[in-house]
RNA sequence: GUGGUUGUGGUGAAGUGGUUAACACGGCGGAUUGUGGUUCCGUUAUACGAGGGUUCGAUCCCCUCCAGCCACCCCA
């Protein structure tokens, strides 16, 4: 039995899913089916090829990759030994993952720029709450290869685009840029220098941050901490040529295409790849966890992880969050059930010649159903009308007896009596 | 990891320290024997999250755990 922290005995109920983990039911695949579908023809616009890779990989990867020290690997991992003795994780995000398979697979033969998607759960084990799970969905996508703003502002209208065609109202784009490995750390010390003299005001959490992750205390929501950070420089300010060049050129972009969005100097990605361009877009309908999609640019991760120096970027889009805000704007696509023929039945032998009717028909691609509960003539109709049969193609006594059968539409009920031979055709041209 | 809140049948939802735990929806069957969507009638389901404690007795009181929801934190 295993026991929590306090000691206490934790009764696992095995007819219950793992806590933040969610079945998705028949009745709402649809839903799923929808956001597949319009990923798949937006990707397609944008000549971005779907990846698909492990589940779980090395737990290294996500170490070097995502950074030592951010809650991720700290404290949000599912790792675990296999019998060989791997330490093994299972993804809580897929860029290290693509990284890995871009650098292995060598893709960057092909192509100065290669665009990749996927579709997939990740796992964290986080504390679940409203649009959050510890098995969840993501759908991102990675453009590596070049350095170029334009890259950033394509792979940020991807993102748009696809929330935007869902019908998704008040996004807000927000935009920053966190420097690079020539900026950064003198930045740091700037900033570091600047908190200095308020240190003992800072909030637990931030005292620690305050050497690993300086920039990160800006983003705190303590009071106190928000008055330490007041004048406190601006990363925006402080940027080399290079990243500033990169950022203005980036709006230039984003511009050229009208695309509506705000400087948030205190927006600091959580993951330690991103370099120069990170961007959030966010929705407040969301509740507490209001980012709908996150990304940045990479262009020291894919050295990081063993490649060539090679630049990148991505983001991800949380499904599970945008299936929230298309149900609370109403935007779900409609739950149409559609049965084209249901095969009624009743009397000795007739079951037979249904199930033959019933296999014929779909053996022509028409979607149908027939009872196989012995209900009787009354029930199944109720059926097919609950199942919104457009036909019932009725084979009772009398229709066997004289080789035909008798065609109902459910809509006028009108019904015609017709040899078997002629049912196909009979419904083929209805349907 | 912390805090708040909730946990009754397939679903929604009443209720009580004590013989048969409402009601509604759903499901199934029927209203003249083989034809639906309305209506009416009947019927159904070993429902009190799990374990322990208090008590003559607990679904209702206490403790622990599990889970859902929400918030901190973090992020998608």
């Amino acid at each position: 039995m295993p026991r929590n922290a306090s000691g206490g005995r934790m009764y696992i109920v095995l007819t219950q899913a793992p806590k933040g983990t969610k079945d998705i039911l028949p009745a709402n695949i649809i839903n799923w089916y929808y956001l597949e579908n319009a990923i798949r023809r937006i990707c397609a616009a944008y000549g971005y090829k779907e990846i698909r890779t492990p589940m779980f990989e090395h737990t290294e990867l996500f170490k070097r990759g995502i950074g030592d020290t951010t809650d991720i690997v700290e404290k949000e991992m599912y790792t675990f030994n296999d019998l060989a003795g791997r330490s093994i994780t299972l993804r809580p995000e897929n860029t290290a993952a693509a990284v890995r398979a871009f650098i292995e697979n060598k893709l960057y033969a092909d192509n100065p720029l290669v665009k990749l998607f996927y579709i997939g759960p990740m796992f964290r084990y986080d504390t679940p709450q409203a649009g959050r799970f510890r098995q969840f969905h993501q759908f991102g996508a990675e453009a590596i290869g070049l350095p170029g703003p334009d890259v950033d502002a394509e792979i940020i209208m991807l993102a748009v685009q696809f929330l935007r065609e869902l019908g998704l109202k008040k996004l807000k784009i927000l935009l920053n840029s966190v420097g690079c490995p020539k900026c950064r750390p003198g930045y740091r010390k700037r900033l570091q220098e600047h908190l200095r003299e308020n240190f003992g005001q800072l909030c637990e959490d931030c005292r620690s941050r305050f050497d690993r992750n300086p920039m990160r205390i800006l983003d705190c929501k303590e009071e106190k901490c928000r008055q330490a950070a007041v004048g406190a420089p601006a990363l925006q300010e402080c940027l080399c040529d290079e990243c500033a060049e990169h950022f203005a050129g980036l709006q230039k972009y984003l511009q050229a295409v009208g695309l509506a969005f705000e400087l948030d100097n205190t927006l600091v990605r959580g993951l330690d790849y991103y370099t120069k361009t990170a961007f959030e877009i966010q929705c407040d309908l969301l509740g507490a966890q209001s980012a709908v999609c996150g990304g940045g640019r990479y262009d020291g991760l894919v050295e990081e992880v063993g490649g060539d120096p090679t630049p990148g970027i991505g983001f991800a889009i949380g499904m599970e969050r945008v299936l929230i805000l298309l149900e609370n704007q109403g935007l779900l696509p409609p739950q149409e059930e559609k049965l084209s023929v249901f095969v009624a039945h009743a009397g000795q032998g007739t079951n037979l010649a249904a199930f033959k009717l019933l296999t014929e028909l779909r053996s022509f691609g028409v979607a149908a159903e027939m009872d196989f509960s012995g209900r009787g003539m009354k029930s199944q109709f109720k059926l097919a009308n609950r199942l919104n049969a457009q036909y019932v193609l009725v084979m009772g006594e009398n229709e066997l007896k004289k080789g035909v059968c008798a065609l109902k539409n459910m809509q006028t009920g009108e019904q015609v009596e017709m040899p078997l031979g002629q049912v196909h055709d009979a419904v083929a041209s209805k349907l």
